[in-house]
DNA sequence: CATGAATGAGCCTTCATTCAT
DNA sequence: AATGAATGAAGGCTCATTCAT
């Protein structure tokens, strides 16, 4: 299950699923389809997945163990101003859902379909991730820069950031840093 | 497809099935179970609506008109201060969301199962609802109440309120009255 | 569950299906075999059953329930004489096993292919008729006319039947109530 | 296919295979289990036969040869009373029916998967094992110990015993040696 | 309006077999 | 010999939809 004991086949057959996942969502999506993409036929692919939930789970468990990397290393990086770390967070955020993997975005839209067994194994590496954001805004809450409950604010910020796989295009011309600092304005006080 | 238009019978049938659609996701609801719940056979269902998709389409347009009306009726009854129209515009979003009904959610999380046809004659009316929301938004840009580009801050308040859809419980300690409020004092300057 | 409960179309259906799982036995029948043979489409036959597996245990159950009924009368038919009641229960037995419709030795070669849940169900209807034939042959030993273990008698006496579905061509040169003396004489004492 | 110029690696491969397909039937051994089995992989399964018919056909040679080989010398070493020699070869088949290898089972339940041309291949073994029992009861008849026509009280014998394979427990209180007196005292006259 | 039976296209999955390494 | 990946045909089953009654 894990993205380190993964054969580098099944880590390439992953990311061609994520990519269907997301433009078509997992149900539309059959295993020919992943397969003709895969460029094997269907009966290969239970090869490397015990079957299409496997697949799903594959690309959840890699793409959130991506996602909480980054942010990582990028709140690693950062300055450290609340301003700084929220924008460290927000880009790698929106980066990891509108790259060309968009695998982020599987993991957000089709979280439901997780088998329950499936669901709680992966469960604890969204908490961490989500932990991550919530430890920044309670940090900025308490040194004033945001008000209310950070919890709520968590989840607003990473909802408003969710929502943008429904309507930001990548290609068009505002890029995911604008979009991040316009996130980090909404939220933090502005004069601070 | 107009709701006045629509049969009592239809309206009744069409609040079950955004029901389910709400509870399982369009592509895992089938006809059968819609008919069920209906306490019809599967068969008869088509003497009320021509195919799957158009159950949706009435759902998707049954439930946009109603946040549409609730939206500009609240923004009627609501003080002339941008806070006070923002909060009716954030209750009226989060209620309608959250009610027993489930339909707003459907709009939002299966508007990409409507076909072509269908999305097209919907999109005016979405259009609409959000131009309530970018109306208020622009007018609180304009008194300086609210910083950066109103179009993104709109869709970032929209999409931070339409996550609350996968972790707020109606049933939980907090009522969509507190939700509103936090969701106004992250976007509005607070000491305004 | 009860045939008297079986549509007359469920009834006929399920004689179909005997014959095909006689022929090939039930692993190499296909639904589309069977959909073919009953002149449907293979999924139209997933409206009378639930799935293939409950195709097998109606066919086994009315074909259990059809020779128990036949054993019954055909006792109650009997003159009251060890051999007559003897003869009897064979001539039913090869009878259901080598009529048109073939459904007894499905019961007996396909049994093992039940679900456990099926089988456990099935169970006392198998055992209501051997328990016709242990009865008769333990009035036969007390009669001194069978010599040995009742139980294991009753059991070789049917095993040497039911291995007939192996060898024995219904439509050569012997018929079932020849058969059916020769078991009767080899089991009774002769001079009896 | 002869046993003798089998290597002793598909000997002991045939056993195994044997083995499983008297627990779940041939058509439900899958290759993969077999070679589960085998302590290799599926693939690897080819090298020592051409394709699964050839393990089924392997089988039955090992099983139908051991049976006859057994059942020859057993009447070699009986006394030369029917008894004794319709006991030796009744004990001979229940045991190869019962024993560790369960071959013969396969050999009598899974005939019919077999190839045509590999029963064709097979059907003169079958027949000098079922000749061996004929010429012995062929005897008792003449010597007016066993009623009847002597090939129909064969195959009831032999199928008697066969259906022991359905019923009879090998660890249970019984043992082989009382089951086939009971098969001689059911066929043979009594007290003659 | 309602129903039960039927349809046909398609889905996920299985499995014996092949073959380059 | 052995293996792992791939194959292709088939299998059981689902489901939106139709239609005679």
């Amino acid at each position: 299950m894990n993205v380190a004991t993964d054969s580098p086949r099944r880590q390439q057959l992953t990311r061609i699923a994520a990519r269907l996942f997301m433009q078509q969502g997992f149900d539309r999506t059959t295993v020919r389809m992943l397969a003709d993409a895969m460029g094997i036929k269907s009966g290969s692919l239970f090869h490397h997945f015990a079957d299409k939930q496997e697949i799903l789970c594959a690309v959840i468990e890699d793409s959130t163990r991506h996602a909480l990397f980054s942010a990582r290393r990028a709140l690693a990086d950062a300055a450290p101003t609340t301003r700084a770390r929220l924008l460290a967070l927000a880009r790698v955020h929106l980066d990891t859902l509108h790259d060309d993997r968009h695998a982020h975005g599987v993991a957000l839209y089709e979280w439901r379909r997780l088998s329950d067994e499936d669901r709680e194994h992966l469960t604890h590496l969204r908490d961490a991730y989500e932990t991550l954001w919530l430890q920044v805004i309670e940090e900025a809450r308490r040194a004033g820069q945001v008000q209310g409950d950070a919890a709520i604010i968590t989840r607003y910020a990473l909802g408003a950031l969710n929502w943008t796989a429904r309507w930001y295009d990548p290609d068009g011309p505002m890029d995911t840093a604008q979009l991040a600092h316009e996130l980090v304005d909404m939220i933090v006080a502005p004069a601070s």
